[in-house]
DNA sequence: TTGCTCCTCACGTCACGTGAGGTGGC
DNA sequence: TTGCTCCTCACGTCACGTGAGGTGGC
């Protein structure tokens, strides 16, 4: 004996509105088990509430229906609980950035912290490992976290001891488009051997005006900001790839409130710069 | 001296992409210091840093742009932090929700539970003290924890013991269209009087298909899997809106583990049921 | 037979992103 | 003067929701 339900009792089983079952049959994501040739009437079986509840229970963990696709379609189960982990890591990160997110704004609202002073600085020509990618600004902390762990990791295999702080250089295209070049680097001497995304780059000088941010990386953007004023308001800027240099970041305390950045953005030379 | 930024050097400092910022100008959220007007050239002030930063971060917590149209129009600080407040807390609540839907799905994964028992009971008239409204399926969760406090609040106030467990009537609509007539009671005797959203009314009686849902609300969508399954196949299904019992809720006890609700479905009156 | 359920368009929503095609400023 | 920056449309994306206007099933 085939149960089947008409799309409003389907509806009601499941928790899923009329309309969304309809959207779901129109993107192949649940197909009804029966439709009517002459009326167009959905029939869905009883053993279908199962895959309609588990999309359902993506869905309401923001997984795209592309994805729950793919989940259904997994060719056993090991593909699928891989897509699940995967997923749920992605939230849990999400969940976690979101929690420091507003614990900084709260912060931001209720001390609002003056800004830290600048300076200008000359930087010479710097060999160092880097490694150079096409990044979107979306995903550019957690791209950064995995550069710097394959740099350092490299760097220690080919023992290469560093030369000075981690640094960053960001393309304009990164703040203006959402996505450009971004490169991650260690400074070192010695040669060093391609291997993976880890290649030799030397480190082009500049000219800088530099402040220092404080704590994680999410509150960066107030001393972007303060840097675009002081530069405007003295008719310093020109063009030209930002700078961070991460003078004390994740490899040497977890404690992210102890973090220090240094921001450099491009600027005129001047008299005192030299 | 006033200082002003085009738009891409704007982006730079604020983090914002250019597209954003133009869209933020269409939609009059973050509008340009000055408009040249010949050419349409966007300026921006180094003031309008700070008020671009603060939009960003209320992006990045997914306020909508309405809000923070309202949190930046805000007469006053107090009506300010009023506004941020009340979203920090949905977020909160958010967060919240989404940790629990997480650790549901990894044990739904992990050991899924065999289905309950059902029973058929014959329900008859119960007078009660109930709070009924159109709600939205989305706001359901959070609807009915307010409407089951008022009603406590209220009989305790009225001093009218409860006579059995509380209870909820939920239309059709609010499962097929996503909103509709939600009923939440208490059941109790003597004289109700009407009061906030609290009014005295008699709950019809119902012949049910009724089983029982162990753990938070959360994944109660499994019992009425198996209530839509087991009610289709034995060809009982009749209209009528859905039934639920809180039997143990969070009134009794705050481990979430520990709630049991009755859900139940009506069917045809059969024999067995008198 | 009534009225409820179901159907299909076509368009709207939200917050942008994506190009095409063109002009202005240093 | 070159080429980069900026401009405005118009349309696309994602996951549905909203009606209008109409038909089918018990």
């Amino acid at each position: 004996m085939a149960s089947s339900l008409a799309i409003g009792d389907f509806a009601r089983a499941t928790h899923l509105s009329v309309k969304t079952l309809r959207h779901y049959h129109r993107v192949d994501l649940l197909v009804p088990a029966d439709v009517d040739a002459g009326s167009g009437y959905r029939r869905y079986g009883t053993d279908q509430i199962p895959t309609a509840q588990v999309i359902r229970r993506f869905r309401a963990l923001d997984m795209p229906l592309s994805e729950i696709r793919a989940v259904l379609a997994a060719p056993d189960i090991e593909a699928r609980n891989n897509l699940i982990t995967a997923h749920l890591r992605r939230l849990e990160d999400n969940l976690a950035q979101t929690q420091t997110a507003v614990a900084s704004l709260r912060d931001l609202l209720e001390h609002p912290s003056p800004a830290p002073p600048i300076e200008h600085r000359s930087i010479g020509e710097t060999p160092a490992a880097a490694i150079s990618e096409l990044v979107d600004v979306s995903d550019a902390l957690a791209w950064y976290e995995g550069a710097l762990g394959e740099l350092h990791a490299t760097l220690a295999a080919q023992k290469l001891p560093p030369t000075g702080p981690a640094g960053g250089i960001f393309s304009d295209e990164l703040f203006t488009d959402g996505h450009g070049q971004a490169t991650i680097f260690i400074p070192c001497e010695g040669t060093v051997r391609p291997l993976g995304r880890v290649a030799p780059l030397v480190i082009p000088p500049a000219e800088l005006a530099i402040t220092v941010h404080t704590g994680a990386h999410g509150g960066i953007d107030r001393a972007y900001g303060s840097l675009a004023t002081y530069v405007t308001q003295h008719a310093l800027a020109i063009d030209g790839p930002i700078r961070e240099n991460y003078l004390i970041g994740r490899n040497d305390t977890p404690d992210e409130s102890q973090w220090r950045t240094e921001i450099g953005w491009p600027i005129f030379r001047t008299k005192h710069s030299t």
